[in-house]
DNA sequence: ACTTTATATATCGAACTGATAGTATGCATC
DNA sequence: GATGCATACTATCAGTTCGATATATAAAGT
């Protein structure tokens, strides 16, 4: 499942999504390490350990240029754009039937061994596994009504995607709780 | 958020995962990959490339013993045990009190540059995310009948969670993917 | 005066992924 | 009876990514 039989270097890896994001205007790696922690953020992460080694690949096999900008007491500054070569490349990748979605969560694999933590300790993993999410909703929201409109279908269609998941996170947390409470606890709570 | 400040090598990674697995029996690589794959695999994957790694470590510093059980012609069966010392890394790892709960989506990642996407392409990846998903809850479901009341609380609270997340999913699609749909396919339908 | 935040680059070790490789047994299919 | 496929079991390796860290300046807050 996920892209079997793919040819060689096709994928949707950080080198894609720069050059996605490079589609919609020139930009420096700082500039895209951004709008990964913006509207990338809550979906595929990249930092810049990722994100400078894939442009200078991307530079070197041609998908795109650099312009290197001198500045005064500073490091240059590198602007890159998507050449003809990047383009192609680009719907090549776009092309995958079935890319994958993976979750990598050591808050399920910690809570998965709940039986061998202390009750304070699962409250303050789960408190601290709510509040990541009202965070998450928070960022999602004020980012969704700063745009709203004038974007491509796909990047709503990601961002609500991404806000029903976390919502539906919060929300399962919240109601499922009380699996850990232990008798004591309940008893006090009937009370 | 996630983990900052923690001392070195104290990290919910599949090194501790391997551990907490290990707290239940002994077992191999071969038998540690399967239960990756059926209890963790909705939220945590690990592969050999990861596992015997991780097991080789893990005897290195003390946290288990390895048994070579040698076998006629086959490479031998190597069975590991946790130790006194494992226990106490695992319940210092445990300790943790925000661990991270990641997302990386090429699905979400693609989905984001439709608008460079051809609708058929579109329909294809919809499809094919609707069908991953249906198949999650088949193994989730066959999963959790198949074991149900003696599980421990935490084990049978992040099987649901990732019901819940992949339910989600799928209705999330189901419901907004019109979203797609061209002015053509509306009138379409309209009709 | 001091500290934090933003702009901007980049590297490095450790960890992880996905593919591949090897070897044997058994079971079904042609 | 041969061929192929699944299961059992080990393991490595190149490429990718993660997270932390380093460096340097300027603006802006306290």
């Amino acid at each position: 499942m996920g892209g079997l039989g793919r040819p060689d270097g096709i994928a949707m890896d950080v080198k894609t999504v720069c050059l996605g994001m490079l589609t919609e205007g020139e930009a420096s790696g700082y500039d895209l390490k951004k709008e990964f922690e913006s509207s990338f953020g809550h979906c595929f992460a990249a930092g810049y350990g990722s994100i400078y080694p894939a442009l200078a690949q991307l530079a070197e096999s041609g998908a795109v240029s650099c312009e290197e900008i001198p500045q005064e007491g500073k490091p240059d500054r590198k602007v890159y754009r998507i050449t003809d070569t990047g383009w192609e490349q680009l719907l090549a990748e776009l092309d995958n039937p079935s890319p994958s979605h993976k979750i990598r969560s050591e808050f399920l694999a910690q809570i998965a061994f709940a039986h061998l933590m202390t009750p304070e300790q699962i409250q303050r993993v789960l408190d601290s596994r709510i509040e990541d999410a009202e965070e998450k909703l928070r960022i999602i929201d004020e980012f969704e009504c700063s745009c709203d409109q004038e974007w491509p279908v796909g990047a709503r269609f990601a961002l609500g995607f991404g806000r029903t998941m976390v919502a539906a996170m919060k929300t399962y947390v919240e109601e499922n709780r009380h699996m850990f409470e232990s008798d004591e606890q309940k008893k006090a709570a009937a009370r």
